[in-house]
DNA sequence: TTTTTTAATCGCTTTTTCCGATTAATTAGG
DNA sequence: CCTAATTAATCGGAAAAAGCGATTAAAAAA
């Protein structure tokens, strides 16, 4: 059934005339008559008693205008929401990161959101990399902001920026005297670390190369099930060293808390930040625009790759 | 927009696999990808996030999705009612009669509709012969039971029976004495008839052919702006004569109220009684049934044409 | 009677839809 | 790394549907 053959029939409903409903739906009152009695046949029943004088809704006919009408208003209202979401830049969007860039990230993302993507309304999802890997590929979120290249092939991602890890230490702590640390002297039983889980766990393994040291597992960094913020208040309060990613500096607390914080000397301790998302996903305007979002937010002790 | 591209649509919502929805679909694969795409296209909106592994909805098509399965289940809707209504012999109908005729049909009626009818909704309508016409004209009713050929052509009429006028005197008047009156030795001045806009005054004005004797108009019939039952109990009670369809005879209440009827000899004073409808009415069937059940429950003192 | 009105009918053209075969991309298995 | 399998898209041609203009038929009005 064809909702034009509706539009026909409630055209004709109104007018009762052929010609006048013909001329209406800018068809040929031949192609109106013909398609109404198609649709007549189809349906089995009468649904105008025609003369060459008038016509007439049959009492059937009636009730099917009653349904052609909500018919057309549901047609109606679904090209009246695909018109209003032709703008990819409209809708709402489920963006996941990992624990370890979602509390330095959202409060600058959304103001920035309100201002240059007003009708896409957020929903953030804190989440482990590999989880939120999974519910990109699962559909659950549309995109997510990882500091990892994606491992799945249906998915893709736009880098963001390179983030230089910081160290960051107690003030009283003798490697505060020199401008930047040398990573190979930090001791590794002073390191600070997050659980199994967090990429930022595997990422500052990494940068410091603890497992060349001989010995390291048993005089091995600390580990903490809890978050960044803990981990940094711990230094602050004198328990030990870790790295920090630039984006987390912001603000004036790391001092009030105690803490200082200083280069990593060789500038090879950092990890890239990516928005991804899936290589098929519709909306990647949208994508690219929060990719130059995050980029305009994040602070210039990082080095954004897009302008 | 075509509600197959909905059921398409549906289907592959359901499925998330074009191959299997095609297949549920009865289309081939091409067909269905290729409405859908069109469908995409006219609605300017990307419904489903394709890749040769994996098919899922978009936002957006989620509520699309929502919208299609309400407008299916209306077209279902729709569907049903007509095959409901494929049936003639169902729905209401809208009968009217004068009122010379109703009081004495409707009880016989509804019985019979009941049995024979079952799932026609009869609504019953009483007005005088012009109205009913009118109402008839404008399609207001779906047919009349008139004693009158139509006026308008646009009408048809089915006859269901002709029946004959009776003389209705008090038990104490002298035409009582023979077995059948004479019409002419009526006494005009006797005669009570009902008010102008009732087709039976007109019909036994015609009967006694009054308009020819002279004199008649001064000596004339006594008119009543009242019921025919009335001007039987004001029979009964002496105040004059008048003549009655052969249908008002039944029951055995004229004889308790002090009436009398006799035939006219003649034999030609009487009325035809029809069913009357549009002639493009298009549930033909159904006024047939209707004429045939009319023709069936009316007394053996009248003489149906139909059997 | 003639004219007007109006829905239906008739040819014919255009548009749409459909199918089968094929293609292209991706994944899985060896 | 190559091959097989899966799957949506694409292509070409056939079939179906819808459309239009002109005409017709019936009824009403002038």
């Amino acid at each position: 059934m064809n909702t034009r053959d509706l539009e026909y029939l409630v055209a004709v409903a109104e007018e009762l005339h052929f010609g006048r409903a013909a001329e209406r739906c800018r068809a040929s009152q031949p192609a109106l008559s013909g398609q109404l009695r198609k649709l007549e046949d189809r349906l089995g029943v009468r649904i105008f008693e025609r003369s060459k004088r008038y016509v007439r809704l049959t009492e059937i006919g009636e009730r099917m205008v009653e349904r052609a009408r909500a018919i057309l208003q549901n047609v109606d209202a679904m090209e009246a929401i695909a018109a209003a979401h032709k703008d990819p830049l409209v809708g709402t969007c489920a963006l996941g990161m990992p624990p370890t860039i979602g509390p330095f990230l959202i409060p600058l993302l959304l103001p920035a959101m309100k201002r240059d993507l007003p009708k896409v309304g957020l929903e953030l999802i804190e989440d482990f990399t590999d989880h939120l890997e999974r519910q990109l590929v699962e559909g659950e979120i549309d995109v997510a902001i990882l500091a990892t290249s994606p491992t799945r092939n249906i998915l893709s991602e736009i880098v963001l920026y390179d983030e230089p890890f910081w160290v960051a230490m107690p003030n009283n702590h003798p490697l505060t005297k020199d401008d930047a640390v040398d990573i190979e002297r930090i001791e590794p039983g002073d390191l600070l670390l997050l659980s199994d889980g967090h990429c930022l766990r595997d990422q500052i393994y990494d940068a410091c190369k603890l497992n060349r040291k001989a010995g390291f597992e048993e005089r091995g960094p600390r580990t903490l099930r809890t978050s960044l913020t803990t981990i940094l208040s711990l230094v602050g309060s004198g328990e030990g060293i870790t790295l920090v990613p630039a984006t987390s500096l912001s603000g004036a607390w790391l001092t009030d808390a105690g803490i200082s914080v200083r280069r990593e000397r060789s500038g090879t301790a950092g990890r890239t930040v990516r928005l991804t998302h899936r290589k098929g996903y519709p909306r990647m305007a949208l994508v690219e625009k929060l990719a130059d979002i995050v980029a305009a937010i994040v602070p210039d002790t990082v080095c954004p790759t897009r302008r």
